[in-house]
DNA sequence: AAATGACCACATAATCTGATTTGGTCAAAT
DNA sequence: ATTTGACCAAATCAGATTATGTGGTCATTT
């Protein structure tokens, strides 16, 4: 006779169980920020205890990382979703997706406010080079599309729209109420100071516009891809 | 018979010992920050006795205020002298200064480390509105002329040029060593940049460039003059 | 009149101590 | 096999206390 046991969990609750806690981990550090916001206060709001949320992850750093990894994974995503077909559309997709979510604009602002002591960490940037290896080889794709300009390295045009979005993204923040523009116009600039900047000079030949359409949902496709990945291992599934 | 007394001064040597001061100040204040940066240092550094700091500026404040607004003054007299003939050229003077000086960088970006407390002072823009004001009448001139794009708001072109600006100098700084590009490509870029966001799509007729030309000169007299009068008010002459 | 630098009130920094919080563990419960 | 929450060491915080540094003044000197 053997003693009848705890049964095996679903793997499936354990999932919805850890999105449940990153869920609560979202709300309390958007609103309280990375420093003031506990383990927990985390497991309260999620209604588990404690030592729940460690058979997740290690420790809270990790925690952190896989909520950001779900943030940046879902964004990509709801990007694809969008469909662009254009450079220009591409990073006014992004840009929005941006505007829309206040963690993601923390880590693209370096926010200490809300990332408290891990605002002087690894940048996002750096810490995946695939994702910006990727987005250059869609420049080079774009390049061979006569879609951006051609004569200039493709490391330089990811600076400058990077530059672009922190600018515009920034100096939005630190503007009088009154001189504030609303985000859809926000948006729409980005995107097109972006893709002037970058782009050719001329609008790309029509019969490109289906390649471009292509490489760039490729592009989504591949970075969309690296994210489910990296999110897989914070999840450790 | 009556004691000798001192001789009355010389008001040029006193405005040299003025600027021999802030010559000092600007030094140390690049080099350890406004916090660190004490009176008593200064004096030392310029030869003079602390009271005598205080025989020019009332508080320590108003020489630190002297000391950004000479600076300035002195960064729109070396872009006049340049003699832009385009708002390209403008914008790319106006960025290559603030490349080259420390103390105008620091107060663009809002740099803790050198602004120290004053850091979330008011930003300089909005000290000077008059500034602001007169770049909006210069875009306006221009719009006439062709040379901007002509159906949107010169408040948000503003906007524009600011965020560009913004966006490239401070990326730089947070960027690995590696991907750093030279000063002059950074300073072509920002201009090109801001430029191809605000201009017109096509080259202004030809006929306008003179007008163009001498648009941008007002300008600069225009904000020389206000930048003159206020460092005028800074010096106590 | 013009310049100085010793002087002082006050702000800031540094040190210490005790109390509280919090990330992480693990024996016990289920 | 899972989950829990009391528990602990270590970090953080609050406050009191002391030490130091600094902005600004003014009697004295030149």
């Amino acid at each position: 006779m053997v003693k009848a046991g705890r049964p095996p969990q679903d793997p499936a609750r354990q999932l919805e169980r850890a999105h449940r806690i990153l869920d609560a981990a979202a709300g309390l550090i958007e609103r309280w920020g990375y420093d003031k916001t506990t383990i927990d206060d985390v497991a309260r709001h999620a209604g588990v205890a404690k030592g729940t949320i460690y058979l997740h992850w290690r420790t809270r750093d990790e925690l952190f990382a896989a909520l950001l990894r779900r943030e940046r994974l879902s964004m990509l995503e709801e990007v694809r979703e969008q469909a662009p077909a254009t450079l220009r559309d591409l990073i006014g997709e992004l840009a929005a997706e941006l505007v829309r979510r206040p963690l993601m604009k923390a880590i693209a602002l370096g926010d200490s406010e809300v990332l408290g002591k891990l605002t002087r960490q690894k940048r996002h940037s750096e810490t995946t080079p695939e994702l910006g290896a990727a987005f250059e080889a869609y420049l080079a794709e774009l390049r061979e599309q006569g879609a951006v300009h051609a004569d200039r390295p493709a490391r330089e045009q990811l600076t400058v729209i990077g530059a672009v979005i922190y600018g515009f993204l920034f100096t939005r923040n630190n503007l009088p109420e009154t001189m504030r523009m609303p985000d859809d116009r926000l948006v729409e600039l980005i995107a097109e100071t972006a893709d002037l900047a970058v782009g050719a000079g001329s609008a790309p030949p029509a019969a490109a516009s289906h390649a471009i359409a292509r490489a760039t949902a490729r592009y989504l496709d591949t970075v969309v891809e690296i994210a489910r990945n990296k999110l897989a291992t914070s999840l450790g599934s």
